[in-house]
DNA sequence: CTGCCCATGTAAATGGTTACATGATTGA
DNA sequence: TCAATCATGTAACCATTTACATGGGCAG
């Protein structure tokens, strides 16, 4: 249900149209959340009919018609009592650690390509949070408390990308100490 | 498809049933891919199906009959493919930090509550990561190598938690120093 | 004239959760 | 006698991904 409930908190600032909150959803939101276009439209369209939000038709000559997407007392109504939840842990589901673990059968090289590719994609990531493109939005924070939440969920993707690639780095060099050097001296010592 | 690649990798130490493949993903697996029983049996049976395993009926008179899977030719290419395939990075999907984003329309009791519920619960199921009751099945590690990447896969879950953690508490010390502390000052010097 | 931006959707498939269903054995 | 463990599944639902579909405007 997070889906309906980050739209109807986008809503709680402004009307916004499904094309925008796709572009939200593909701007900073995914870094936290990510959302395809179909599923957004859809959950706009149950959002109706649960009367949870109004629809604005505006009529556009040079560019498709739009819906825009108003909300309205029972949706914010729904926001607040969510928004008052506590959570529970979600439950993990981690491909990568799927793949370490049972990677053992593997030879050396492929365990160390697959460690080595997954750092490089998470440096890429890094720089792109680190770039600062994402910071830009800050600035519609509409009070302090705001600003101080949206910086700080900004500052947990850096951290938890951080602490992964600390983890993956640890990894590396820890594999190739145990099982690549000690090989090249046992031949070493083999040769000799 | 991870499910069905982390059975096949479990069917490729030894033969299990599904009952004994779903204690496992109970146990220290949860940790970083959970699944239930449904989602199980339904596997099990669709990869019968693909010839990646075999079943064998075993009679049982104490208890009900079980079905034994054996991991066959083609299921254990599929899974050698699969494990020296590099990943991508999985799409986030954090419901706490949607809700935390959009707080800002909360009171500060609220939000803090919300904080500190969550703190609990990253504690708790860290005292059960450090607990030492998911070291035990390190003794299965058929390899050095095995057991490496077993310890580092369970290290791995302390880390992000530790991290998580990390984050959390930052962020309540900062908002209380922020919002709490010096609405206090405030009053005081108002009531000054 | 090619490709991207605007703007909306449908349909099919896959993945995951929750509820329902059965039935014997064993230990508190 | 009550609850847990063993052991398997079906059915309905909800969430997510991927492919298909349309069509004008505008910039390089």
């Amino acid at each position: 249900l997070s889906l309906k409930h980050a739209i109807l908190g986008f809503l709680n600032m402004k009307p916004f149209s499904g094309y925008d909150l796709w572009k939200l959803f593909n701007g900073s939101v995914n870094n936290y959340w990510s959302a395809t276009h179909t599923q957004i439209y859809k959950a706009l369209s149950e959002l109706a009919e649960e009367k949870m939000v109004e629809v604005e038709v505006i009529q556009q000559e040079s560019s498709p018609n739009k819906k825009v997407y108003h909300l309205v007392g029972l949706g914010k109504e729904e926001l607040i009592t969510w928004l008052k939840t506590p959570l529970e842990l979600a439950p993990v589901r981690d491909r990568f650690l799927v793949q370490f673990s049972f990677s053992g059968v593997l030879d050396d090289k492929d365990i160390i390509h697959n460690i080595e590719s997954y750092i490089e994609k998470i440096e890429e990531k890094l720089n792109n949070l680190r770039s600062g493109h994402y910071t830009d939005y800050l600035k519609f924070a509409r009070s302090k408390r705001e600003k101080f939440l949206w910086e700080n969920t900004l500052k947990h993707g850096i951290l938890s990308y951080e602490n992964e690639l600390g983890w993956l780095r640890e990894c590396l060099s820890g594999y190739k100490m145990l099982f690549i050097d000690s090989d090249i001296k046992t031949n070493r010592i083999r040769k000799a």
